[in-house]
RNA sequence: GGGCCCAUAGCUCAGUCGGUUAGAGCGGCCGGCUCAUAACCGGUUGGUCCCUGGUUCGAGCCCAGGUGGGCCUACCA
């Protein structure tokens, strides 16, 4: 793999009808670390997320707060926005599908393009139609004839919509998945993607009358009476946000069949990504792209997340609380890819507590302690390092790197985690609190300064393989190492057992996670 | 109604092609150590593998039927 490969990652962009909650951290943080990992390892990346804004359940939310819809999504679409600061995310754009100008424009030219191709026409549509959910319903989907949400009687609505040829390419999207030109992570989710195909892809709408619309939303192309339905307009967010409306030289580079495309996404619209968009882009004449990467759910103390529970959980007080390197860490580590999984403060606060304060943290602390004591504060020169440390240092790498590859976060910190474990074995096991009582002897002497070496350079390997997790750590992490955070280095040379100079002077410090700053004391019991 | 996913230790989860005594981390308990943030290290405790039936010499794993939870459900077939 070239170095000089595009790499491209998106999250989805949510609709913006309330405030982000923590679900919606994890498909942030998630993308983040891919797309940070792929940086480290010398890619181009362009991280891009965003904001749906011309859903209809904006326009009911706002009606519902007696405000406009544009303030209303604004003042959401901020508080998204805000999540790269909180989260730390090194997001480098932010799509508005309400206000970005480009935006519009490449919603518009997809749709032309899938126009010109015949894959655009217009048919007659009758349906039950409930005005709360502002969704029909399939007779089936209907309890005694009543909506499933609401209880009221739906209406019989009839109207003329334009549909997409997805039947077209029904065959071509089985290909492209089952080859792996499409690949959707993890498996089972492809396996669902398949097997919905194999039941027959019928043409689906791609637009709602104005008027049922309420005004709001990207209208047809040609024609003021119909919008754009909300799905169509949205996925165009991935091109749009690389100026496919000018098709300049940024788009051709980023969304090139030469690159990689990969999309972050919840299971709950895997059907969008792996089936409607391709289709779309093909369609198009563009390329597809070259992977999904599927999330699972989050339920907050075994409670599904929604407003009506009450109990949507806001990720700016948790990284406020907890710190967002804990935040980050345990969403990354303790949900498993593809899985839904269980979130709630307490836990956040256990593993910080036991994982990164006293696994880590305090490894860091005991190692530059001992170097400041006993060796002035410089890191030692080893006689003759561990050898079992520079296989140990080769075999975390090629873990992580192959965990990477499918997007198995929680493997990859769980391969990081081995060397935080082996340095803290081997400090106990080496005993240099002995060995500095026999300094004179010069074999005990070269003993210590090769244990205190090996513990260092285990710390600097933490460091490079957590930047892409809890980059504020990591950062942190090098500069007591006595090392710039800020260098560039080359993936396979940082990688390397043996890169820490002897000499480096290490820096004391206060507790990389201080457990002073938890609130719940003792732990809750889980 | 249909499609799909999940269920293994108190908690979160591994468990390969069906193969001997079902594993890890966290928590609990006991011990060691004193460099360190009362941290660290070792040992140990802990199981109706959701239920019922089937296939098999042998099932956590395969098959059928249930139970519980989750996701999707399109002009429906």
């Amino acid at each position: 793999m070239h170095s000089d490969t595009p790499f491209l990652i998106s999250t989805a962009i949510p609709y913006v009808n309330a405030r982000p909650h923590v679900g919606f951290a994890l498909e942030l943080v998630v993308a983040d670390a891919i797309a940070r990992h792929r940086r480290q390892r010398g890619r181009e990346v362009f991280f891009s997320t965003g904001s749906d804004e011309n859903s209809l359940k904006n326009v009911r939310a706002a009606a519902e707060l007696g405000v406009s819809t544009q303030t209303l999504v604004d003042e959401n679409a901020a508080v998204f926005a805000r999540l790269r600061e909180v989260l730390d995310l090194s997001t480098d754009a932010f799509v508005r599908t309400s206000v970005d100008p480009g935006h519009r424009r490449a919603a518009e030219k997809l749709w032309r393009a899938c126009f010109a191709r015949g894959d655009i026409y217009r048919r007659d549509y009758r349906g039950l139609y409930c005005v709360g959910c502002e969704q029909f319903y399939a007779e089936t989907e209907l309890l005694e004839g009543r909506c499933p949400e609401h209880g009221t009687d739906p209406e019989l609505v009839e109207e003329s919509n334009y549909f997409f040829r997805l039947e077209r390419y029904a065959e071509r999207l089985r290909e492209g998945i089952e080859s792996g030109e499409l690949r959707i992570t993890p498996e089972h989710f492809r396996n669902e993607v398949l097997a919905f195909v194999d039941r027959g892809l019928v043409d689906f709408s791609i637009s709602r009358s104005s008027e049922r619309a309420k005004g709001w939303g990207i209208p047809v192309p040609d024609d003021s009476e119909q919008v754009m339905y909300v799905w169509f307009d949205a996925l165009g967010n991935y091109i749009s946000a690389l100026g496919y409306a000018d098709d300049g030289e940024h788009f051709r580079r980023w969304w090139s069949p030469a690159g990689e495309r990969v999309h972050v996404l919840g299971k709950g619209i895997t059907r969008f990504h792996a089936l409607y968009w391709p289709a779309i882009l093909a369609s198009a004449g563009l390329a597809w792209p070259s992977a999904l990467v599927v999330h699972g759910y989050l339920t907050v103390d075994g409670n599904k997340i929604g407003k009506s529970m009450g109990n949507a959980i806001d990720p700016a007080a948790i990284a406020e609380r907890c710190g967002v390197d804990a935040l980050r860490y345990f969403l990354l580590r303790h949900v498993r890819h593809g899985r839904d999984g269980d979130f709630g403060e307490a836990r956040v606060w256990q593993c910080r507590e036991a994982e990164l304060a006293n696994q880590l943290g305090n490894l860091l602390n005991r190692t530059v302690h001992m170097i400041t004591r006993w060796f002035d504060g410089r890191v030692p020169t080893p006689q003759r390092s561990d050898p079992g440390h520079a296989e140990l240092a080769a075999q975390v790498q090629g873990e992580i790197e192959r965990a990477f590859d499918e997007a198995r976060t929680d493997d990859a910190l769980n391969a990081l985690w081995s060397l935080v474990e082996r340095a803290n074995r081997f400090i106990v096991e080496r005993a240099p609190w002995k060995l500095a009582k026999s300094r004179s002897d010069p074999e005990t002497e070269a003993k210590l300064a090769s244990t205190l070496y090996d513990a260092a350079e285990l710390l600097r390997l933490v460091a490079v393989h957590l930047r892409p997790f809890l980059p504020g750590s990591s950062a942190e992490l090098v500069r007591r190492l006595g090392l710039d955070p800020d260098a560039e280095a080359d993936w396979e040379t940082s990688c390397r057992w043996g890169g820490l100079v002897p000499g480096t002077r290490v820096r004391l410090g206060a507790p990389l996670f201080d457990k002073k700053a938890s609130p719940l004391a003792p732990p809750a019991r889980l």
